[in-house]
DNA sequence: CGGCCAGGTTAACGCTGTTAATATAACACT
DNA sequence: AGTGTTATATTAACAGCGTTAACCTGGCCG
């Protein structure tokens, strides 16, 4: 039995099971489901013991979603991980990852995308940590390998980002299995992701007009 | 027999009331500043007096929020109107309109689109409506005028949608004003917009590369 | 031993959505 | 006029929520 030396450095048992059950609920029905009472219910203490380990709700959840977004990160990674630097595969499997693990971490994920960040410090710890410099790097190289054209890398990052998140968003306030097609033909998510990325990569420009022309003209 | 709970044809003033309340408290401090209690004290009766007009909460938020999206819809068409249609310009101000509504009714916008859609009838009478439409006629006259290439419209509607609806999520979980750079640049969402209609158009393939050699084996 | 303190308890406050029972006024019908 | 019905509002209450305060309890340290 040694007793334990530093508290804060490994966490006691009880504080993860706190930390399991509030993912547990939250995973299962979202936000309203995640009570403070529910919690201390699965780990069998009253729920004022909670806050021993953290100040309030909202400390509690943001722990629970900081943790959700490394898990999320770690995902990306590893769909990525095998798959040639600056391949355009590479920069699609990321991709694919991120709107595969937001629909099938729904609840999760919309938690994490809807921590309103209300203090610009959430902000700087949350999404920007591992996420944006993965993404960064993979668009990086696939620039530098000539997969995709130069521009400023940011800039392309979070355009990318924003295509994916954009679906991924609409799919989850929408339908699960992309309904989202009115015309009866019900494309699922990656057959929407494979379609986009032809626009992505070629634009939406009509065929034979080069750059110069549509620059900024095309008012009568 | 059954107590009327859906709105009369001319709706009475204590409804309209209720329905002014409960808007005004959901774009001032979002879902949970919304309480029957607080709607009810604002309009001046007691909280249990909404109930005769709404089945409970849920069904007023949708209300409120159906309310919304028509305003949205409406904001939206105001935008275009007067552009040449087909044009570049009517295009890209729908977008800029969907943008500017979003960050100007930040909390409005959140709700109607956080409306987790549980019943597939809330997403028929919802954001399919007239929104789709406006969206989708766009998007065919352009196609028509050649202002972008010809693709299968609800395909070029649902990537463009997902475009700006990206946008606006990630700008709203992020930041009023666009720091989403991290390299201090900091440009505004007008202004990335405007970045990001070049590549929407153009696409992000390689410059001197023709379609049918990226086609799909960009890999080693 | 005394003291301290982390970790747990119960009780309670004020808030929430919601239900039940009740009151009141206006209208229709005989 | 009386009577019933309906619409509209009320108050009281319940269960659940986050959170605070006061209290207990066991183990560690000087």
């Amino acid at each position: 039995m040694t007793p334990k030396i530093v508290a804060p450095a490994q966490p006691s048992d009880t504080v993860t099971a706190i930390e399991e059950a509030a993912r547990d609920l939250l995973a299962e029905g979202g936000l309203e489901a995640l009570s403070m009472r529910g919690v201390a219910a699965r780990v069998g203490v009253s729920a004022t013991a909670i806050y021993n380990y953290f100040e309030n709700k909202q400390a509690l959840v943001k722990r629970v979603v900081s943790q959700g977004f490394e898990r999320f990160t770690g995902y990306l990674r590893g769909a990525i991980v095998d798959l040639p630097v600056g391949s355009a595969e590479r920069l699609k499997a990321l991709g694919e990852a991120y709107i595969r693990f937001a629909l099938e971490n729904r609840e999760y994920f919309r938690v994490i995308f809807a921590s309103h960040a209300e203090t610009p410090q959430d902000i700087e710890e949350l999404p920007e940590g591992g996420g944006y410099e993965l993404f960064r790097q993979t668009v990086v190289d696939a620039m530098e390998a000539g997969t995709i054209r130069e521009a400023d890398p940011d800039l392309v990052v979070l355009y990318l980002w924003t295509h994916v998140h954009g679906l991924v968003t609409l799919l989850l306030t929408c339908e699960p299995d992309a309904r989202c097609e009115h015309t009866g033909k019900r494309l699922s998510a990656p057959e929407l992701f494979t379609r986009f990325s032809e626009f992505v990569l070629y634009g939406l420009r009509p065929e034979g007009v080069s750059r110069a022309e549509t620059g900024s003209v095309a008012a009568s």
